[in-house]
DNA sequence: ATATAGTTTTAGACAAGTCTAAAAATAAAA
DNA sequence: TTTTATTTTTAGACTTGTCTAAAACTATAT
């Protein structure tokens, strides 16, 4: 059994060491989690201890095998959760972030399995990152921008790049979610601008607003 | 804000206070919170620095207003996610108190608002225990037993006595349910055995089983 | 190559929550 | 009303996770 604190480090660990390929800093860690430097340190040996991380002094640390595992769980969790706020309790997609943190802790596998169901099984959170399965197998994310589509292409709405809530508002206009297919008609030369149909009728998006919807087609 | 532990013990208080007029002993809570006496002294102090406790050493505790306000909304969390449990995620009634010992602690007040919308406000949880509302305020439940019904007269079932696996197993062959409609279209005055109905079909259920079953009329 | 700057680790402290063992207070029995 | 038993509180210790300050190491710059 992992702590919260045990689980919110090796999160970070993995989100980290995703986007560069030696070790992860102590000082990484310490900025993503809002601690300080000597605190990951203690917590980077406890957890090399208890096998889940690798780590040499001065040298950086990796997730093992069985870290990751872990690692992936938590992230599992968090994202089921964020689809669940926004999928059946209407929150907004920059709204669940933070509670979602929360819920990804809470400890029981029937939960979590009975929660998938419920959600249909998910392939993605409403940010567009991909869901790991119960092996923590993640399917790498085909999801490209809708500004990359071509004219009589169409995707489906997997999340935002960026998403403030004057955005989400806006793509709400458009009657554009979570899921939403997404058929581009028209790609105006000039300035990349669409026409798109989504639900049955027709919009228009800047090439700005479309750089920031994620689709998988 | 109070943590996960003071909120526990608050939860505690409240629910021991309710079983006896005069203070709750040291002795009492480490009993319900599977903690020592010493422990429970230490923590009921220093909910009495922070005000939401009552208490003089060796006279026992009583909530405040402020600690009461404070444990029924933990208390309705714990009973509203009891709820979505049962009706959103099929599980039992007996499989979900200590996943909703869990979930209670989880902080955000527009989460509770928008999870009791999607659960249609309900007055209940899967116990027959009373859902607090957002005051605070706990509707005084009028449940009786099945088996205190008599000829013609119906109610809706809010829960059960005694909840194991077997007997819910059983309840599920009689399609009785939270908020199944029961009506007692027969009883036998020999040994108190009733014919009821439920969603249309009529079933016998002996006056044993029926002592075991909550309604509200 | 040596000095300087930046990073990482250690040492020691602290708050929260718990425990054991002992002291103090209360309750029950003689 | 003493003595005895039980309950409750205190004292001191321990774990988890954090912090500051100082020491140790690595990287950079002259
Ligand atoms: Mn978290
Ligand atoms: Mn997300
Ligand atoms: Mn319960
Ligand atoms: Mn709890």
């Amino acid at each position: 059994m992992f702590t919260l604190a045990e689980e919110n480090y090796l999160k970070a660990l993995f989100h980290l060491e995703s986007e560069s390929k030696d070790g992860v800093s102590t000082n990484a860690i310490a900025l993503k989690l809002k601690t300080k430097p000597s605190s990951a340190t203690d917590m980077i040996q406890k957890l090399a201890e208890k096998k889940v991380v690798a780590y040499q002094k001065y040298k950086g640390a990796f997730l093992t095998k069985k870290g990751k595992l872990i690692a992936a769980d938590v992230i599992r969790k968090h994202r089921l959760w964020e689809v669940f706020l926004v999928e059946k309790l209407n929150f907004q997609w920059d709204e669940v972030h933070d509670i979602a943190e929360q819920l990804e802790h809470i400890k029981s596998e029937e939960l979590i399995t009975r929660l998938d169901t419920f959600l249909d099984h998910p392939n993605f959170d409403p940010h567009g990152d991909p869901i790991p399965d119960e092996n923590g197998v993640i399917k790498s994310s085909d999801k490209k921008l809708l500004s990359e589509l071509e004219e009589n292409q169409q995707g489906i709405c997997v999340g935002v790049k960026q998403s403030d809530s004057k955005y989400l508002q806006y793509l709400d206009k458009l009657s554009i979610n979570i899921g939403s297919k997404i058929k581009v008609l028209n790609v105006e030369e000039f300035d990349g601008s669409k026409t798109i149909e989504v639900g049955g009728k027709s919009y228009f998006i800047s090439e700005k607003s479309a750089q920031n919807i994620y689709v998988i087609n």
